[in-house]
This record gives C-alpha cells, structure tokens and sequence, in this order.
RNA sequence: GGGAGGGUGGCCGAGCGGACGAAGGCGUCGGUCUUGAAAACCGAUGGCGGGGCGACCCGCCCGUGGGUUCGAAUCCCACCCCUCCCGCCA
C-alpha cells in the first residue's frame, strides 16, 4: 500500500512512478475520490460533533426537557444516516484504488517488460565443461531413481512430483544446509502455518494482484501460500514493534503452493515448473533507513548459498514489468542450468520497503510517531530448482552426481555419489 | 463434532443504555524526598484519521461487521478468536 498522505502531498512523484510500471492511470481517479472522502469527512465529524454535544446535556436535562430536543436530535441524526453510507462507500473507493496500486520503484531499477529487459549485474563462477551431451534432470532424476513424474500426474495432474530416496535425503540436506546459514546470520528459523486468512493474503500484496496463482480451499476461506513469505510477514501484524528489537530476522521452511495459471506450455518438462514444491525463505523487518543495506546482506548470503553449492549463477536487477507488486526493487540469481543451456530463476530477493508492513500495519516505534516498518524477502533455497541446478551441474558421463562437498555433512555417508540403478 | 464460559488500554481488571477513551491496580517515564537506592508521595502515560500557518480543535476505536435507539463498551444478530468439559484424532 502507497502512503495516501504521501500522494497528496506530491502527486507527481507518483505519477512518475507509477507510470514505469504502467500503473498511473489510476492516479487521478484516486485523487478525486481522495477529495470526495475529505469533504464528506468534514462534514460528517461536525454533525458527529455537534450530535455528541447534545446528547451530553440531553443525559443532563430534565425528563420535559428531553421531549423538546428529541426531535432536533433526531434531524442530526437522520442527516448522519444518509451521509455515513455515503461517506462509507467514498472510503471503500479509495481503498479499493490504493490497494490495486503497485510499490514504486526504485530508481535504480530498469524499464521493461520480461526478463529479457533484467540488468545483468555480474556473472559468478565457471560453467561446467562435462565434456558430453549434458542430460537434464528428468533423465537424470528419473535413472537415479530420484523422482516419479507419471504417477504424480496419475495421483494429481501435470506438474506435480513424487520425490524419491536419493532427491528426499538431498532436499533434507538442502534444508540443514539453509538453516545452518542463515541462522547463523541472526535468523530464527520458523515453520509456519501455509493456510492463511484473506487478511494475510492481502497484507503481503498477493490479493488482489495475484489471485488467479493462488489455491483456495472451499469450505473454510483459507488460502496456501505460495510462499512462506506471507505468513512470515503476517508474524508482526498490528504491532508496534520497539526501535532496539529490529531488525527482526526469520527464515521459514514451507510447502508452497502456485497454481501457475497462464503459465501453460511453459517449463512443462519435469519438475522445473511444479504447483508444489519446498522452500526456504529469509524475512526481515528493519528500520526504514536499513531496507537498502538489509537487501544487500540478504543476497550476499543467496550468493553465499548458491555458490557454496558448486552452481554457476549470475545476479540479476530485475525490470519493472517484472517485479512483484510489493517490490520496490529485486534481485534474481539465475543458475547455469546445463540441460536447458541457460541461466534461470534459482533465488530472488525483494525489498518491500513500507508497502507490506502499511497493509499489514506493523510499526516501529519511534519519537516523532510510529511508522511503518520496512521488510524483505529472500529465497534461501528453492528446492525442487536447487536439486535440478546441482544434478544437471555436478553430473559425470556416466549419468552420476557428484554432490558438493558443503552438502556432505548433512548426506547419509553412502550418498556423497548419486548413482544410475541397475 | 456436542456442551459451557469468555474477549475492555502495555498487563490485570471494573463498568452492563446517557457527563465513559473508559474506575481501580500493576508496569513505564518524569518530579519531591535521600549521601545513593528502596519505600512513600505528586504528576504524566494508547492507536488511527480529518481540519488549521499555528498554540490547538474535532472525529473514530471496549474482538470484527451489521442492527435497535435521539444516544451503545452496555441491548439484538452474524462472524472471528480464546478457555474448560465430552467425543474423535497425528
């Protein structure tokens, strides 16, 4: 949510804004209904005034007096009752507006469209020289024994997989290997609830934009999340946090869940592109005046995961056409992946600034009034991408996996190797 | 799933149609006192929004949303949440 104060105060740094991501259009509109909402305020808070006031010497006045002023009462109080709904559906409007714009963005990010139009900020690490017609990961998972694509499709349609044996223990130490990391950088690991409420849902910037990427279950108005980000941010809602407890650090293991609508055709091999899938998240809650240093430090430690990993990856800032309604700014790393011969989304990071923790209404305390916090998101590791970045990486003519060295201590010791059965 | 009781300020807790943003207590912060501290005493202590250049003024908030009424923390309805008992259950 946009700082509605803020827009009044200075429309046209709005309008400039907002028309990089293709969104002022609605800016006018808003500022009239603003005007509206005002006015009707006014007028309303001085009937509610003067109404206040006489009943305050009715509940002193004697029992002949009250028959006198009941009636002038009573006209107060009618124009109350046709002026409230209107005032009431004015607020709605406005609401309604502010809550399909987008955060703006920051100038540093680049005008665009699709990812084609993402700012290349570095490129790390070698790709692997194998030597051989790389094989992807359906043809490596499947020798492996590592996934079952058929019987997920049987058991519950495209894009769904079953992990097996080497790829469960692999994800687990994926798991160790993320939260050994990033609670060792101050965050507290957290496993939430992936049901979530509207309210939650609405808080994060995914309702109303994303609506048709989201599961909703039908008796109970629960949604799942298609990310633990959301119950993550939803951790502080309506707080007044203290100034010295922030920044406030969490890293979430979830499922998460993501219809994918629109995206049919695309990534349709495999397990690149499921509706479910494992992930875990980093989360922060900072000072205002942090947002831009914690968004730093939370892809130095995505690089630092990444890399560790032996994967092949640059960082990219992403375009405006691409960011998520909420972002402010974001970083994508893109892993080398062999079997598809491109760079491609392994992690990303946003920063939030204002836009979440207004909707969501967690403030930080502070002399001069309480105001909203900043918050960021990043992607510690995404499983299902992650086990395909490393097997197509790391994978030898014979069809093994060497798995990197930093994952060894959370691997059953017979599976430093993944190897083709039979 | 069945039954019962509850949701009031940072916390506890009174209020159950009219002067209530809400008694009282605790906590916190200032002050008096003290060599210092404690105790005691005095005072201040919520959020959101609108108006005004401003000192300020006004409105809203007693789980949430509706309703009754000239007037609702208080009465009615729906929903949400919490606690206890029974049943079921990883």
């Amino acid at each position: 949510m946009l700082d509605l104060k803020a827009i009044r105060d200075d429309p046209e740094a709005f309008r400039l804004g907002l028309a990089r991501r293709g969104a002022a259009g609605e800016l006018d509109g808003l500022l009239s209904l603003d005007e509206r909402w005002r006015t009707l305020t006014v007028r309303v808070e001085e009937l509610r005034a003067e109404q206040n006031r006489a009943s305050r010497e009715f509940g002193r006045a004697s029992p002949e007096e009250r028959e006198n002023r009941i009636a002038s009462l009573r006209s107060v109080s009618d124009e109350l009752g046709r002026l409230e709904p209107e005032l009431a559906d004015a607020a709605a409007e406005v609401e309604a507006v502010l809550a399909r714009l987008p955060n703006l963005p920051d100038p540093s990010v680049p005008d665009g469209e699709t990812d084609e139009d993402n700012a290349v900020l570095r490129e790390v690490g070698d790709r692997p020289e194998l030597g051989f017609e790389p094989r992807d990961h359906v043809d490596l998972g499947l020798a492996i024994g590592g996934m079952d694509l058929e019987r997920a499709a049987r058991t519950s349609g495209s894009r769904f997989v079953y992990l097996l044996g080497p790829f469960v223990w692999l994800q687990l130490a994926l798991l160790r290997y993320a939260l050994d990391r990033a609670t060792s950088r101050g965050f507290l690991p957290v496993i939430p609830p992936v049901l979530v409420r509207e309210e939650a849902m609405y808080g994060t910037g995914f309702l109303p934009t994303d609506e048709a990427q989201i599961y909703v279950t039908r008796d109970d108005d629960l949604y799942l999340v298609g990310t633990s980000e959301v119950p993550l941010a939803s951790l502080h809602q309506g707080e007044i946090l203290e100034e010295g407890d922030l920044p406030l650090r969490y890293t979430g293991y979830s499922t998460c869940f993501r219809r994918e609508a629109g995206a049919h055709g695309k990534d349709t091999r495999g397990m690149f592109r499921v509706h479910q899938f494992d992930k875990v998240e980093m989360f922060s809650f900072v000072r205002p005046e942090d947002s831009g240093e914690e968004h730093d430090l939370i892809l130095s430690i995505e690089e630092e995961l990444v890399g560790g990993l032996g994967l092949p990856y640059r960082v990219v800032n992403v375009c405006t056409g691409e960011l998520g309604a909420s972002a402010t700014k974001k970083y994508d790393i893109e892993a080398w992946f062999p079997g598809q011969g491109r760079y491609r989304e392994i992690t990303s990071c946003s920063n939030t600034t204002d836009y979440q923790a207004r909707r969501l209404e967690t403030r930080v305390r502070r002399e001069d009034g309480n105001r909203p916090v900043h918050t960021l998101n990043g992607t510690a590791v995404a499983m299902s991408r992650t086990i395909i970045a490393i097997v197509e990486n790391h994978q030898r003519q014979d069809g093994s996996v060497a798995l990197p060295e930093s994952l060894h201590p959370y691997l059953p010791d017979d599976l430093r190797i993944l190897r083709p059965r039979g």
